[in-house]
DNA sequence: GTGAAAGCGCTAACAA
DNA sequence: TTGTTAGCGCTTTCAC
């Protein structure tokens, strides 16, 4: 039987007035001090009824559904996984649920969730940024519904809340870690993407170069789309002998990963001839026949914290709160990519 | 401003009633005949005013929330993106919703966020059915709320509507291409997961090499967790140079992936001593340095095919339907792991 | 074409 | 302690 089972019904067949069963089936029998036989009466009838509380009808009432919003860009990777582990604790912690959903970077996709998460009176809504979204956040911001970003800053929307691995002081470690090796000519391979946290892996790569004396050659800085293949890039950078890299620096793992398998291809050894560090250990990064070197990324720790905030914003009023919250984390894997 | 326009306001702000307003804002204007000055007029103030429709007054008025849930195990490996895909461009042309959540194989958690998908009363639920989950399903099913189980079965609940890729089929020819490579002696990694699909890729193992006259050695038929390594069982079964595997049949990619990294450790050739296929093309298989081959599943499709399902389930009052959808899907991405 | 009004299930203020 | 009642915002029937 589909359940259409109410409060009031349950009130009748107790033979107690709904506001009776009411404070029962939400858990306040004690507050209201109902006696315990009313209690255990209201409670029995209400399992052998199969009674499901209805969620819509409680949140119309008390103007908050008690779910959190979280809109990933994508499901790849770990990341994922490992950031909604950290976020679901904390917000259980505090009696909110969690839904999620994605939009593959599709900005008019990304506006449709948005738009259902505000039709449904999500209380905040946690998101990983991204530029052509923009429209969405504002959106947002307009209901002022608290929001979070998370992993990443917009340059365009300064303001917000966020959450975010401190990637540039990382990507100074890898880079010190490489120098430190003894490596001369470096190369950069990254993710093109415009946002902070990415422009500060590039950022990190040339401050590091300079500071140690080291030459910065612009044709080995290359860049590419998220899903992109290195293969080509890595063939032309190395087919000239008498002048490579004898390091990569990989703004995201998925990149060296890939190289170290051209470059073993083309009969380069690693680490002897390239070392190579990436960002993020990726899933992969620590397969046997890979080894690359990596920053871990805290996803879980970004998480919690970015569901912390979000309580924060929840909990004040105002919405006053304004934190730029960079975790700092710096613990490089060290593979054979890198190894002395 | 906090969202607490509602269709009332935007009525007496445009001098008409609740319900002209109503009709407007829901979109039935046309087929309620109100005049498009009217209609112009209340849309025009509705965006002015910033007004959101509140989506549980509509759940809680028209007993459905165009919501579907969807209960995956955890976001690992891109199985989830891709069927996510599949299962949100299914759904969305039909109007409905998707959220989603985890519950990492944990039966109370998956409990609770079943128990919230049911007080939510979303129309439906798809989930990653696993065997120490089965309450959370049979609760479910008591509330008549349509369930389609993805990517496998459950013995215990044989009459579910599901949606899987036939596992034995892919298996079978994975195993055939090996065979078909001359190998003789074969070992078999897979995942210790009782379920149907998985049990189907022994079976298929077990039978191929029957089939071929080929002895089954049970010593070499290894069974993991999922998250386990598989480098102590194959370093040890490789240790006897006169009597080990020239073939690796891997359940899952990913002790796949692991296994070529430890045998070429080893000394071994891949895949001149051994030939290894995979199943699943998990990402990873494909990178240079590893070269897995391996059996595609069809995430996409399967996912578009169990919204499907939901949605005839939805569609037919009794709930009556019941499917039991094998998709067949026997592509070989063929790669160094396995060429002649 | 448009308006008035009932009611979905729940909460909480108010009475008793 | 328990019962009564007024909405929360929306849909939809019925009357005008």
């Amino acid at each position: 039987m589909k359940s259409k089972i109410s409060t009031a019904m349950i009130a009748e067949k107790a033979g107690v007035g709904v506001s009776t069963a009411g404070f029962v089936l939400s858990g306040k029998a004690r507050k209201m001090k109902i006696s315990e036989k009313t209690e255990k009466r209201v409670l029995d009838i209400a399992r052998e009824l199969g009674y499901v509380p209805n969620a819509m009808a409680k949140s119309l009432r008390s103007e908050r559904s008690g779910i959190v919003g979280l809109l990933y860009n994508h499901l790849k990777h770990n990341w994922a996984d490992e950031s909604l582990n950290g976020i679901k604790q904390a917000l259980g912690k505090r009696g909110y649920s969690v839904f999620l959903s994605t939009h593959q970077f599709d900005p008019e996709l990304q506006m449709k969730e948005v738009e259902l998460m505000l039709q449904h009176r999500f209380d905040a809504i946690i998101c990983i940024p991204f530029k052509e979204g923009i429209e969405a956040y504002e959106r947002i911001l307009k209901t002022d519904t608290p929001l979070v970003f998370l992993n990443d800053t917009l340059d365009e929307l300064p303001d917000i809340n966020v959450v975010a691995w401190n990637a540039r002081e990382a990507a100074d470690t890898a880079m010190r870690h490489l120098i430190g090796l003894g490596r001369k000519r470096f190369a950069f391979l990254g993710w093109g993407d415009q946002r902070p946290m990415f422009r500060a892996r590039l950022e990190a790569f040339r401050s590091c170069l300079q500071a140690a004396d080291l030459p910065v050659n612009e044709d080995w800085i290359q860049t590419f789309p998220l899903a992109g293949s290195v293969r080509g890039e890595v063939e032309r950078l190395f087919s000239d002998e008498a002048n490579r890299p004898d390091a990569i620096f990989a703004g995201l793992d998925v990149y060296g990963i890939e190289a170290i398998g051209v470059l073993e291809e083309m009969g380069l050894r690693v680490p002897e001839d390239v070392a190579l560090v990436g960002m993020g250990d990726q899933p992969g990064s620590g397969f046997p026949s890979i080894g690359l070197s990596s920053m871990a990324i805290p996803s879980e720790v970004l998480g919690s914290k970015a569901a912390s905030l979000a309580l924060e914003l929840l909990d004040d009023p105002g919405n006053k709160v304004a934190s730029k919250i960079l975790i700092s984390f710096n613990e490089l894997i060290e593979r054979r990519s890198s190894v002395r």
